[in-house]
DNA sequence: AGTGTATCCTGCAGGC
DNA sequence: TGCCTGCAGGATACAC
């Protein structure tokens, strides 16, 4: 479910009602979503006072005085929060609930694709560098995407969801930035012409930040902290439109697969060379 | 080195 | 109604 934009706007509704709130009680329903032993997950987070919740990538980032707490939601995770401390919740698929001097945080998540992992500072610096400059990193530059980009000989699909070269693109962003730039997914990146790069680049930037502004995309089960669902939606181009027209050209929007993905595009907009 | 495929898991839509 | 198949926002361990 959740990319770039629906991570930040879980993070935005996290972020003024955690910080000063302390770990009071951790039940733990589904261990395998943990990345440690619930032992140490239980024992690192009991008594640890929240100081501030950010994004890296699609991770939810939550410092604590003693370490730190890391969300991933998976493709159906959802980190929902009250501030009312007497109530319960509802979820269907609970994995672990947090009880907090101040409200409750429940982790649910159908899949179970999900996790949450303490890190350590250092080890979580080790885990972060891994991954690829975020997209509104004012040092991510235009030029340095392009000469990356261009040196792949993978689709630039695929290229765009690994997490190592870009952070917190998934399937849905980065299918609409290739529509707006008029660039057939199954292109290699080696075959981008210096201007297309540099125009998917800004693309991507401005589809992100226009999600981000309509609080995300919910298609089956997105919900915010708040269990709002987005409202981007209905601003999609091409993707999940198979058979629809082309909203720049009216040819009917093409699906195929590759990478065991679905890939959404317009064959008219987007040639494949 | 860099790609594609299979896998984790559950739910739901669509075809018959 | 019910059974079956395919597909879903992600990431990673493998086999080429």
């Amino acid at each position: 479910m959740p990319e770039l934009p629906e991570v930040e706007t879980v993070v935005r509704g996290l972020k003024d009602e955690l910080p000063g709130l302390s770990i009071r009680g951790v039940e733990i329903l589904r261990p395998d979503l943990l990345g440690n032993s619930p032992a140490e997950f239980t024992r690192s987070l009991i008594g640890r006072q929240i100081q501030s919740v950010s994004r890296r990538a699609k991770h939810i980032v939550v410092k604590l005085d003693d370490g730190l707490l890391v969300v991933h939601l998976g493709m159906t995770g959802q980190l929902l929060f009250t501030s009312e401390t007497s109530h319960q919740i509802e979820s269907t698929h609970p994995g672990v609930r947090f009880t907090l001097d101040g409200g409750n945080l429940v982790y649910d998540d159908t899949r179970r694709f999900g996790s949450l992992t303490v890190y350590t500072e250092g080890s979580w610096l080790e885990k972060e560098s891994g991954i690829g400059p975020e997209p509104f990193d004012e040092n991510f530059t235009a030029a340095d995407f392009a000469t990356s980009i261009r040196k792949s000989r993978s689709p630039v699909r695929s290229w765009l969801l690994d997490q190592r070269k870009i952070a917190g693109v998934g399937n849905i962003y980065a299918l609409e930035a290739l529509f707006r730039v008029g660039i057939h997914p199954q292109r290699r990146g080696q075959t981008l012409r210096v201007p297309e790069a540099q125009q998917l680049h800004s693309e991507i930037i401005t589809v992100l930040r226009e999600a981000i502004d309509r609080k995300g995309t919910t298609l089956r089960n997105y919900r915010d902290a708040s269990g709002e669902e987005g409202e981007y939606g209905g601003s999609l181009l091409v993707y999940g439109r198979e058979g629809l027209p082309c909203p720049r050209c009216g040819e009917s929007v093409k699906r195929v697969m590759f990478s065991a993905r679905s890939a959404f595009f317009c064959p008219r907009c987007q040639p494949r060379n």
